[in-house]
DNA sequence: ACAAAAGTGTTGCCCGTACACCCATGA
DNA sequence: TCATGGGTGTACGGGCAACACTTTTGT
């Protein structure tokens, strides 16, 4: 077969930025490079793109190297293509950004990586371009949850009021009403009432609830308002 | 210098979705290919990310080689990958969006490459998957001018309320209350309004209005609510 | 004079916000 | 019994949508 001609082929990576929230903090998860350049410096999890898979594909791959686990919540972002952004040679790096249950995660830990979840405030040097990366996805993150329910990717099966409230209020750095919040929140009817409670926090117990699947499906593309305007972010781009 | 073994080297290609309003209709710029293969069938203009060059920097080279236009508004959408996407040889494509001003580009167009303004209903069949990418492109640009004053960017510098109420109208496939849309944008303050009037679609005519690029800029983000809620468009993604 | 498009105000309703007390339980 | 966090209702106000007539001027 004809190839083009006098064009230059380039190398082509995926890294992942991997969010968790823990209950009271959103976290990254990181792995230690085990190769050169920038060996055992703090980098996100990535890969190069092979030559019979898609980069949605690449990119589950990537994940599911690192976590064990399919099926996650999981974007393509950006592309990076900085000239000199690896120093090796050049690299073009398709960024994915993926939201994951933390709990999830954690049985299925794979140490070949030395990952490590890094609560956002506290993050190492990353390498490379990485910090950008990372610092577009949390920006797109803050702007995209104030408007789709995608926040609950981040949840486990089954999660408290008072749980949902606070991831919400982490990232944004604000209060919210608590009254106002589960009004609203009730109102999509996103949430089914489970009947046990939660009692690791609190004497009383909060009730748990899980998501219905059917409605979240019908209702991510909608618009919504969990976040009082005011707080509202801006756009990224 | 070393360079990663055992890796794939392939080609990145830019491909520029290029929008326009004439007044009537959204219209899209597409290019007769003028090389194998599907030689002479429509395109999306693109080319071939150099060695020396970002994304972003391909893009506006891409744009400018075919309208001559520069500081377009243009941001990078998605990158395409399928494996067989190109017949030719693997080839992965950047896909950019841009809003061009339709008159501007009158006066510069460039002939070399057969281009033409087609209608976003009357497309032609085009090559590889760039079908795809319209339509994303499509889905995006409904989405996203909901929300944030994006498509100022495809109006003249003196534009009308009726132009301006005409471009939201198509976008939407809906009619708008123009007492109420009239009050939504001039509250914003970034219309600032001309002596001189529009004669061409109306005997009494039409008042000119600019953008006042100070408030626009400030404002760009912010979340806007031109469209009425009902007729808010889904997200793509 | 009449046709065709531009321009302009008011009302009602709904949604979003602010706000405070009682409940359940373990220690 | 008390301390801790969970759960609930109302009232007010602003913003959004619905709605129709007058103005201008070219023919």
């Amino acid at each position: 077969m004809i190839k083009y001609s006098n064009q230059t082929r380039i190398l082509t990576a995926i890294d992942c930025i991997i969010f968790g929230f823990d209950g009271s903090d959103y976290k990254l998860l990181l792995i230690q490079r085990g190769f050169a350049p920038e060996k055992e410096k703090w980098s996100l999890m990535g890969g190069f793109l092979q030559p019979s898979e898609s980069l949605d594909e690449a990119a589950d791959r990537v994940l599911k190297k690192l976590t064990g686990l399919e099926n996650v919540y999981m974007e393509q972002m950006h592309t990076f293509s900085k000239p000199d952004r690896d120093p090796v040679e050049r690299t073009i790096a398709v960024a994915y950004v993926a939201l994951i249950d933390i709990q999830k995660y954690k049985k299925q830990i794979s140490n070949d990586f030395h990952a490590h979840w890094f609560p956002m405030n506290e993050l190492p040097n990353l390498i490379f371009d990485h910090e950008e990366m990372v610092n577009m996805a949390k920006s797109r993150l803050r702007y995209k949850a104030a408007l789709h329910p995608i926040l609950f990717e981040l949840l486990p099966a089954k999660f408290t009021l008072p749980h949902l409230q606070a991831m919400y209020e982490s990232l944004y750095e604000t209060n919210i009403d608590k009254r106002n919040f589960t009004r609203k929140v009730l109102s999509t009817n996103m949430l089914v009432k489970e009947k046990e409670k939660d009692k690791t926090s609190s004497k009383k117990g909060a009730f748990y609830y899980s998501i219905d699947k059917t409605q979240y499906k019908d209702q991510f593309q909608t618009v919504l308002n969990f976040i009082p305007r005011n707080e509202m972010p801006n756009a990224n781009e």
